[in-house]
DNA sequence: AAGTAACCACACCGGTCGGTATACTGTCAG
DNA sequence: CTGACAGTATACCGACCGGTGTGGTTACTT
């Protein structure tokens, strides 16, 4: 996997704490739910700092996602560190056995999903920000298939990311406790079974 | 499939107008983003009457997911009818076949998804309808795989719903056009590798 | 004839929203 | 010494939100 490089906008120390709040503000209880007023509380600031630094609420929520797209690719990062996978196939199968590590947290699913919902607007300046997220885990599906020498690799991309996609939304919405698993098992035959070159 | 009974509560002229205002609205923009005074103003009647017939806006959007609960049901009955499936295999199959259909008519993803991200609160009024309506698919994928004589049928209806759910969200979230044809293709695959009792 | 359900028009409510304005304090580099 | 910058505190803004109250009209029942 390449280690991106995400830059995060250096911040002030006042900056820093209103990111962080409004992140854990907006992936809790949701972006529209968090007012700026309860932002600059928690993060003991006056909204006329938060202002200065973000210039507006919109500003503040794609500065979230890119915050959690980085850290989303600092976890995994770990996590392949920690597994140690020696085939591209078991990188796949580890970015699936993350999964369950990562929502183990979280009781709300995938953030980037619920605001793409809560957004709604595809013009909003957070948008780019989640469809490259989500873009980004199929490349990476398409590299390690590529380097495991499958056959039609873009097919096999799309399926995986709809596991992939389908465990983080069924976990929250349908309930189903163990979706991780059960995707990290279709995944495992999936790939068992695919042809190659 | 059981052609399920969901009573609609009778509804005046004007409730009828307002319930189909509002889930035009609701699914097109988002639950949150929509007033009471705008869904008013499109069904062409006054705020009081809307507050006579639903009592809260809470309400209405409890009634717009049971009326969408129905729709789905509904249209899969006539897509059934219409590809007349021989197997359970092909019921099955059918059903991720209807979800082509569904979404070239609505850009918007799922409006049970949609609306469980945008309510957020567990205890609102209308999370039932949105739980019950992915159980129902699950359930139902049980048991077409009993009928089709499939062994685990647990876990391969959870399988399936991963692939459905995913289709419906990679199609909005990610932008993958394609999605429901993925995820059929990816269910036929499962199906024909699956063990039987 | 009386009652009632279904509607209309319109005015009003308190609360919250994102965002701005004013004025002042501490720190640090040129 | 002097700005520039980061921050505080507080008050304010118009717009919109969900929701209510009053009063009046039609039309179908009993």
């Amino acid at each position: 996997m390449d280690r991106g490089e995400l830059e995060a906008k250096r911040l002030t120390p006042a900056g820093e704490r209103i990111l962080s709040a409004a992140s854990a503000l907006f992936y809790e209880r949701g972006i529209r739910t968090v007012g700026v007023d309860a932002i600059a509380d928690a993060a003991e600031v006056t909204k006329k700092t938060l202002y200065d630094r973000f210039g507006s609420k919109d500003k503040l929520i794609a500065a979230y996602l890119e915050e959690r797209n980085r850290s989303w690719h600092r976890f995994l990062d770990e996590q392949l560190d920690a597994r140690d996978p020696q085939t591209p196939e078991e990188v796949i199968l580890a970015l699936f056995a993350a999964l369950s590590d990562w929502m183990a947290e979280s009781r709300r699913g995938c953030g980037f999903i619920n605001a793409s919902v809560e957004l709604a607007a595809p013009d909003h300046p957070a948008m780019p920000t989640i469809v490259a997220q989500k873009q980004w885990m199929r490349a990476e599906f398409v590299a390690q298939a590529e380097l495991a020498g499958f056959r039609s690799t873009g097919e096999l991309a799309d399926r995986l990311l709809l596991l992939h996609e389908g465990a983080l939304v069924t976990y929250r919405v349908a309930a189903m406790e163990h979706a991780p698993e059960v995707a990290h098992r279709a995944a495992a035959d999936l790939l068992a079974a695919w042809p190659r070159v």
